[in-house]
RNA sequence: GGAAGGGUGGCCGAGUGGUUUAAGGCGCCGCUCUCGAAAAGCGGUGCGCCUGAAAGGGCGCCGCGGGUUCGAAUCCCGCCCCUUCCGCCA
């Protein structure tokens, strides 16, 4: 969310984002309801500054019953006008406030312009996607033949893009997340599992609301949905407190299951699990101080950490600076990276690296006392450390050998008790 | 799922309709005193919005949201959270 008083005094400039971004917002609507609010709050402040002046006069006057009669009149006339503005006042609090969560964050000067994610920008290529002297194969393939994936009792349980992991296929995920968890926190992050359901102010807080609610699971029968990524939950974990400067940076690294309906995406990567309902992530999460240097810093730090992680799991990969148009509203900039998979021949996206400035922290009410006394909306940051289906996607699809086996990266190996391969020969 | 109790400022805690513009204490900050510290004394100590050049002024906030009333921390309704007991349970 954007400060009301940067909107008033830079509204071209915010017309001019939500048109590169693509989204809809009706900014000189919105500027219309705050001059409403603002008079209609004007008013309605005038007339409870004269209700408490007749209430102490109604208090001071005693025993004098015709006075306070006429006090007590005068205060049925007040309290009546109040009545009729009061409803008034709330309708634009939350029209306002309706339009204000739809409007975009302001993109870094460094966000490249383009139309769609074509136009994300490559900033580097770190390895080389593998020479295979044998015909490699996709990790359907892979882990089907391995007895490790069952894609079809996955559907019959779950529904489509359901899948159902096996035998060393469940160790190698745990290993992953386990890996990548000491990995993060090893730096200085403390480990969390957090609600995989969560109330809804976090998914407002963190932008997943009100635009892309439709991709999020809803449990009505208890008032909450469930998260597509830790973040949610770590966003809603601090949100209406007032922290202190000494406690920043805070830096978690959150573990969950997430979820995502993936509504609209029918035609797209309907095999294997490139695509599922649920997974399991590890995910980077800083709250720092209100200062653009320190953000972009910790930015580019959540990168090199994602970049290790994959790096030590020798997977070719390359870095997207988004494009502004594939930015999604909240982002102040954000990186992609994507590993190289063989049976596409191309590279896709398993890691999404952002910062948001005080963007979720205004929507989410989260606040620091600088040492100065000043109380600011802090910063926010994240970026995945490891999300278990692409991961294994990458791996297997990587590191595969003629024989149908999949090789283990090394640093990996102490995870599964350390182990070389994975599965049986069976080709 | 059932029953009971509770939620007040950074913390403890008083407060059951109008001298509460939230008592008192602790903590914190400043000053006085002191070689310095402690103690003591004095003063200060929240967040948000509106208005104003500023000083200042106004409004709101006692878990959250409604309601009753001239007036609500206080009464009523709904919700959230915590504690205890019973039941169920990995």
């Amino acid at each position: 969310m954007l400060d009301i008083a940067f909107i008033r005094e830079n509204p071209e400039l915010v017309k001019d984002v939500a048109r590169r971004r693509k989204t809809a917002v009706d900014v000189d609507a919105l500027l219309a309801l705050d001059n409403d609010l603002r008079a209609t709050r004007r008013h309605a402040d005038d007339l409870r500054a004269e209700q408490n002046r007749l209430s102490k006069a109604i208090r001071d006057a005693g025993a004098d019953k015709e006075a306070r009669d006429g006090f007590i009149a005068q205060g049925r006339g007040v309290a009546a006008e109040l009545k009729d503005l009061e409803p008034r006042e709330r309708e634009l609090e939350a029209s306002l406030r309706e339009l204000l969560l739809l409007t975009p964050n302001i993109p870094d000067a460094s966000v490249p312009e383009g139309e769609s994610e074509d136009d994300n920008v490559e900033v580097k290529r770190v390895g080389e996607p593998r020479q295979f002297d044998f015909e490699p194969l996709d990790h359907v393939t892979l882990l089907t033949n391995l007895g490790m994936l069952d894609l079809e009792r996955g559907a019959k349980v779950g529904g489509s893009r359901s899948y159902i992991l096996k035998g060393e296929a469940v160790f190698l995920e745990l290993a992953l997340m386990q890996f990548a968890l000491h990995h993060v926190a090893r730096k200085g992050f403390l480990p969390l599992d957090v609600p995989a359901m969560a109330r809804e102010f976090c998914f407002i807080g963190n932008s997943q609301f009100p635009r892309g609610r439709e991709q999020t699971y809803a449990l009505p029968e208890d008032d909450v949905f469930l998260v597509g990524t830790a973040e949610v939950s770590i966003t809603g974990m601090h949100s209406g407190e007032i922290l202190r400067e000494q406690d920043l940076p805070i830096k978690y690294v959150g573990y969950s299951p997430c979820y995502r309906r993936e509504a609209g995406t029918y035609g797209k990567d309907t095999k294997g699990i490139m695509r599922v309902h649920q997974f399991y992530k590890v995910e980077q999460y800083i709250i720092c101080r209100a200062d653009h240097e320190e953000s972009a810093r910790w930015h580019e730090e959540l990168l090199r950490v994602a970049e290790e992680i994959v790096v030590a799991l020798e997977l070719p990969y390359r870095v997207l600076n988004l494009c502004v148009a594939d930015l999604g509203d909240a982002k102040v900039k954000g990186y992609d990276i994507e590993c190289w998979v063989p049976s596409e021949g191309r590279y896709r996206e398993t890691h999404s690296d952002s910062y948001f400035h005080d963007y979720q922290a205004r929507r989410a009410d989260i606040r620091y006392r600088g040492e100065d006394g000043v109380v600011r909306y802090v910063h926010t940051l994240n970026n995945t450390a490891l999300a278990s289906t692409r991961a294994i996607i990458a791996l297997v699809e990587n590191h595969q050998q003629a024989d149908g086996r999949i090789r283990i990266p090394t640093a990996l190996r102490p995870w599964l008790g350390g182990q070389e391969y994975l599965g049986k020969a069976w080709r």
